[in-house]
This record gives structure tokens, sequence and C-alpha cells, in this order.
RNA sequence: GCACUCGUAGCUCAAUUGGAUAGAGCAUCGGUCUUCGGAACCGAGGGUUAUAGGUUCGAAUCCUAUCGAGUGCACCA
């Protein structure tokens, strides 16, 4: 017996795309350019998935809009999968799917282990460089949404079938390395080296910034004082000058010295309060006396250990492993995992041939002291040697580039760092292209700010930024708290948990509570920190969905059911005797088509809004329907099959966004 | 000064990249409960998409101007 075409895909839109792909090639000389105007209905009245080729075409062949509607319509053959198409309004085709066809598509997808989704057919090489924090300082909230979103896009597109490689490109080999390294041989404290290596090393690196802010605020002061004195007089004489409304440019400076003399004020404010708070401390105090110099002799270890300097080398080798173990606790909490942590200090040796390389071709040229490549119309060079003779980030990025490519051969890079870094990766890009590399694909996978419910980016309340770790701590407990009240509110006593499911639980609902509040929102965007939101047991939050699978997994529980053998029962017919069954039907059969639209634009998001509407409709259907008690084994089975699959898609869907569910909460 | 990003319901955010009547969640108001987990479900109100023009069959989306917010601008990463 021949196959029909379509069990050859679960992929509804793929499917469509073909059938449309044939019926415009005699209409059209390029196909291909319309296909991506077949979307999902925009309204469930419309059908299922509506083809918008036939308004842009009107133009193109000169004829009205409705006549090629027709004329598309006439030529595509669905009558196997589809009711017959309709033309609406300007010249929109709707489509509408038979039950049938979905019931076979269906029952293929429940069989299937990835639940329907294919692997792609072209895999690329890809590097995703996420989450990169400089080790010695402790990761906070500014970490948080790199290494989220990355590990989301890593799983995706591993999922997907691409040749994913993970790197953490740790900042191992800055500045912040000679501040500790001054801070060991000055202000060790070595008993709590010994039982706590990292912390002791963190205190360093805070106490030796304190004491170089407060030489450099010291210092600073009465030059900040004079720019508020000056300030405030300019703003004085400004506003006393006669306002004239439609004097725009004075308007705008008038705001411009406002906002300055506010920023100057509120710069002043905290430089006294770090004075203050080393000078009102008796042992800081003497210590800022005895390290006057401290800024710069810290500066003196980097360039040493630059320098391979033997005894900083040997502190750099000391302190690394402990750094990178102090990380690892994060990232396991967080359930990330890196295939490489290749820092900055992996590709020094590399920095000089960059650098010689790029001059040889004309590329980069001295200026001011400092060796830099200018692109075009960009006012700013891109620095790749510093007058001192140093390298900077831009060179080691440049070597990461080489490096990627050529020895392990990638032909993407995914760099998913803050907005804020857009130009660098500009011009990091258009010099790589211009350098070796036109052909690979670079990509900067920007993301907005985590802020505060003052806007602000998110900082303690006395000013600090947040901690990753504490961060993390506060979700747990807070979701504990969640989970023990709810405890108490149960109605039904089977569902009672033991302390060690709550403790579980809590850790789960409260990272993925974390995780998903992050995910939903678009990454460019910035978005606001509310932890009463993101742990909400009502709306759009993981919660939602973790409870929505348990729920499922309950049914089965209850039932007694043997989910694997469910699945390959193939002893009744399935049928479909509610409109929400066959909305989870389809919204099933779209898993592929979200993940490939999520993965097209490094854009979990949308994964995130399927998954919320897959277990908003299962919630429904829940609600409104019963499963071990419907009307007969027919229906049920077909339920019990229809409840498998959710469970798994909002299970892998969940999972590609590191979110864990659990069965019983 | 230059460059980039953004402005959508009271609040937090979406909108398949130019498609049909701009959608969710929260909050508000009303309803559902003797059945598989109420951390639930159903419904209602709420919008001149900052403003003014323009482009076209069609604009939150594209172009121009204005207003407002943010970010980045040689030797930190």
């Amino acid at each position: 017996m021949v196959q029909p075409l379509w069990t050859i895909t679960m992929n509804l839109l793929s499917l469509l795309k073909q059938r449309f792909s044939t019926a415009l090639s005699g209409l059209v000389d390029s196909p291909t350019d319309y296909l991506p105007l077949i979307r999902p209905a925009g309204d469930p009245k419309f059908g299922d998935y509506q083809a918008n080729c036939a308004m842009p075409l009107a133009k193109v062949l000169g004829k009205p809009a409705k006549d090629i509607a027709g004329e598309i319509v006439s030529r595509l053959d669905v009558n196997d999968i589809c009711h017959p198409p309709e033309i609406a309004g300007p010249g929109f085709i709707n489509l509408k799917f038979k039950d049938e066809f979905l019931l076979q598509q269906f029952v293929a997808a429940t069989i299937d282990e990835r639940v329907g989704v294919e692997k792609s057919s072209n895999p690329q090489t890809v590097i995703i460089d996420y989450s990169s924090p400089n080790v010695a300082k402790p990761m906070h909230v500014g970490h948080l949404r790199s290494s989220v979103i990355g590990a989301a896009l890593d799983k995706l597109f591993r999922f997907l079938g691409h040749h994913v490689t993970s790197d953490n490109h740790i900042g191992d080999w800055g500045t912040q390395f000679g501040r500790i390294i001054y801070g060991y041989k000055n202000f060790l404290d070595e008993a709590a080296y010994n039982t706590n290596p990292v912390g002791e090393l963190s205190r360093l690196y805070r106490l030796v910034n304190q004491l170089s802010d407060y030489h450099e605020l010291k210092t600073g002061l009465p030059k900040l004082e004079a720019t508020v004195a000056e300030l405030t007089d300019n703003l004085a004489t400004a506003e006393a000058a006669p306002l004239d409304k439609k004097d725009k440019a004075a308007a705008q400076k008038l705001k411009d010295l406002r906002n300055a003399l506010t920023a100057a004020k509120e710069e002043v404010v905290s430089a006294k309060s770090k004075i203050a708070s080393v000078e009102s401390n008796a042992d800081l105090s003497a210590k800022a006396q005895a390290h006057p110099e401290i800024a710069r002799l810290a500066r003196v270890e980097t360039a040493k250990l630059h320098q391979n300097d033997a005894e900083n080398l040997a502190l750099w080798h000391k302190f690394l492993p402990e750094c990178l173990k102090a990380m690892d606790q994060v990232y396991d909490r967080l359930d990330i995992k890196f295939d490489m942590t290749l820092g900055e200090s992996y590709y020094q040796p590399m920095l000089a041939d960059v650098v010689s390389d790029l001059e040889k071709r004309g590329l980069a040229k001295e200026s001011q002291g400092a060796m830099c490549v200018f692109i075009e119309d960009n006012s700013a060079p891109f620095i790749v040697r510093k007058a001192d003779g140093a390298y900077t980030y831009a060179t080691t990025d440049l070597a990461t580039i080489q490096d990627r490519v050529e020895r392990l051969h990638a032909n993407t890079i995914l760099y998913v760092v803050d907005a804020r870094q857009s130009e660098h990766f500009q011009l990091l890009f258009k010099t790589a292209a211009l350098w070796k590399y036109p052909h690979a694909t670079l990509k900067h996978i920007s993301f907005g700010t985590v802020m505060g419910e003052d806007r602000k980016p998110y900082k303690t309340r006395s000013g600090d930024t947040v901690g990753l770790e504490s961060l993390l701590d506060e979700a747990v407990v807070r979701a504990k708290a969640i989970v023990e009240e709810n405890e108490s509110l149960k109605r039904d006593e089977d569902a009672k948990l033991s302390s060690d499911d709550i403790q579980l639980i809590a850790q789960r609902i409260g990272i993925g509570g974390i995780k998903y509040a992050d995910l939903k929102h678009h990454r460019e965007s910035d978005y606001v920190f509310n932890w009463d939101k993101m742990l909400a047991k009502k709306g759009d939050t993981a919660t939602y969905i973790q409870y929505a699978y348990a729920r499922v997994c309950s049914i089965f529980r209850k039932g007694n059911i043997d989910r694997e053998q469910l699945r390959h029962d193939k002893s009744f017919k399935l049928t479909l005797t509610e409109p929400l069954e066959r909305a989870m039907v389809i919204k099933i059969l779209r898993f592929e088509e979200i993940l490939e639209d999520a993965a097209a634009d490094y854009r979990p998001n949308i994964l995130c809004q399927y998954l919320f509407e897959i277990a908003d409709l299962f919630s429904a259907f829940f609600d409104q329907h019963h499963v071990l008690n419907a009307d007969n084994e027919t229906v049920k089975k077909s339920r019990l099959k229809l409840c498998d699959i959710t469970a798994r898609v909002m299970n892998q869907g969940l999972g590609l966004l590191g979110i864990e569910t659990i069965e019983q909460m």
C-alpha cells in the first residue's frame, strides 16, 4: 500500500507550505517568497491556518486579489487533509483541517519518542557563548538572564538536532585578579582561606575595591562638589532667563542641566557614604592610610600576572580551581552544564598573532599609540592593542572566533550577552568578516535589563547588586512557604505531601519560577522583577504549568494507567468529541512549528507562551470533561492518550526551558 | 555632540516581523463547586498602540517630525 504523503510529517504548517508551493509554482516565479505568508489563523472562526499570499500578488500579477485567491485555491490540492478552503475579506484563504487527518497525525505523534518533533535536516555546528561571569567576583542578577536564556537556547538547539557546544567564556584574566593577588599578599586571613577559599578571596576582592574606591573618591570629591556648585549656578542662570517655549534647544538644555545636577548630587551622596563607611571603621581606616597607592599597585599585580611573573602565576593557578568550583555550585542549582569553560586566559597565547595578522592584512593601524581597526561609519575604533601594549577584550574575542571556527569548525556562534554591548559586537562581527570569517554566522543574542519596581536595575534595598546565590535561596524559601500554605488548604487527602517532597517541590517551583519569569518576556525588553508575580499560584507562571502537569499525572495515578502501554494500545479508534479536544490536538501538533519559530529568532518566550496555552487548554478541558469517568471506553482511552501526550509536551517543553516538572505538588 | 533601543489596558507584558475586530496575566466586578487535585474553571468591563503627518488593499509594526524614557560612545570587560 502506498503511504499518503502526509504520514511523513507531523508539522501541519510545513505540510501546507508544500501544498501551496505546488499550487503557486505555475502562478509565480518564486513561490518560496510567499510561503511565509501561510500562518496559523488569527481567529479560530477563520479556521486553523490562513494563507495571505493573494494580496501581495495582486500588484505583481495585476489582477484583483480575490481572483488570485480563487486561482490559488483551484490549483491547491488539500482535499485529503482540509475542508474546502474559503476565501474571505480582501483575499485571505482560510483552511480548516479534517478531523480524520488530525487524528492520523495525532496517533503518529503519540507513539513518537520526540512527540512529533523531527530533527533538523540541516544541522548546524553551533557554539553558544553564555553566562560568562568574571571568576572571583560573586555572580549576581546581571548573570541571570544570560545564563537562563543561554541554557534554554542551548537545550532547544540540541533538541532540534544541531551540533551544539556550550562555552562559558569566563573572565579569568582580568584586572580583578590583580586586586585579589594584592589582597592576598597584604590582607590575607589564612584561617578563613583554609576553611572557605572563595569566601575569603571574595572578601579580599571587595576589600581592595573598597579601599581603591575610597582613595579615588576622596581625591575626586572636591571636584565633584565643585561640579555640583557649578551646575547649580548654571541652572539658576538658565532658569532666570525668560522662558521661550519655542526655543527647544534651550528647553532641552535646561532639562539636561537638571538631570546632570540630580545625577551629580547623587554621586556626591554616594561618594560621601562610601568614604564614611571606611572612615567610621578604625580597621578600614588604618588599612586605607597604610595603602594609599592600592589601586595602582593592584594594577601592577595584574600586569605582572600578564607578564607571567612566577609568583602571581602560581597564585592564579591556586585560586582559579577554587573559583570554578564555587561557580559550579551555582550552575548545579540552575541545572546548567557547559561543554567547555574556556576563559580569556586560554586565548592569551594567540593574541600577538591576531594583532600581527590584522596588521599584515592592512586592517589594523596605529593611532595615538594604540593598534586599531577602523570600521566604516563608526567613529570609535576597535582597539586590539592598547598604547601600553596590553591586549583588550576585542583581541580576545577575535582570537576566540578564530579558535571556534578553525579548531571547532563552528559555522554559527551565538553570544548571549546584554544589549549594552551591541556596539562592541557590531564592530567585532564586521572586523571578523573583513579579517578571515565572512561566512561564519555570528549573532549577538542581546537581552534587556532586570529591573526593580523603581524601574532601575534590580538592587537590594540598600543599593547593592543582588547576589545570584541569595536570589536562588530566596526563591526556594518563598516557594516553600507557598507550598506549605497550600498544603494546609488541600481538599484532596490523597495529594498530601511528605516534608522531603515539599523541599524538592519548593526547589523546582522556586527556581522554575525565576527562570520562567525571565524567559516569558521578550528577551530584548527590560522587565520588572517581582517575586509575588513570578511565584504566584495563578496566572502566566511556571507554577501554573507545573500544576497542570501534576494534575495530568494525578489522572494516571488515580486510574492506575500504564502510560507506556496506553501509547501502543491500538484496540480502539480515537475520537474527538469536544471542541476543546480538537484545539488541544492542533496545539500539540504545532509543537515542532513553535520550537522552530523560537529557534529561528532565538526567543524562548515563544515557547513559554505556547506552554502556557497548552496548560490553559488542558485546565479548561480538565474542568469541563471527565477522563476516567468518560461516557464510554473509547472516549476514555482517547482522552487518556490526549492527556499522556499533553503531559509529555509540557514536560519536554519545560525541560527545554530548564524547568523541572513534579508529578505531585 | 554622535549613535542605538524603546513608548501598547490601572499594573506587568504579548502580538507569528505589514494581515481580518490589537491579545494574555494581574488587579476590579460577576458567576461555577458532592465526580479525575480549587494552586481550578466560566464571564464582564477596561485601548485614538505617546502625538501629528505620510507610504498602501491593510500600519502597533515601515518613513518624517515632535514629545518622553533608557543605553552606549578609544585604550575596563
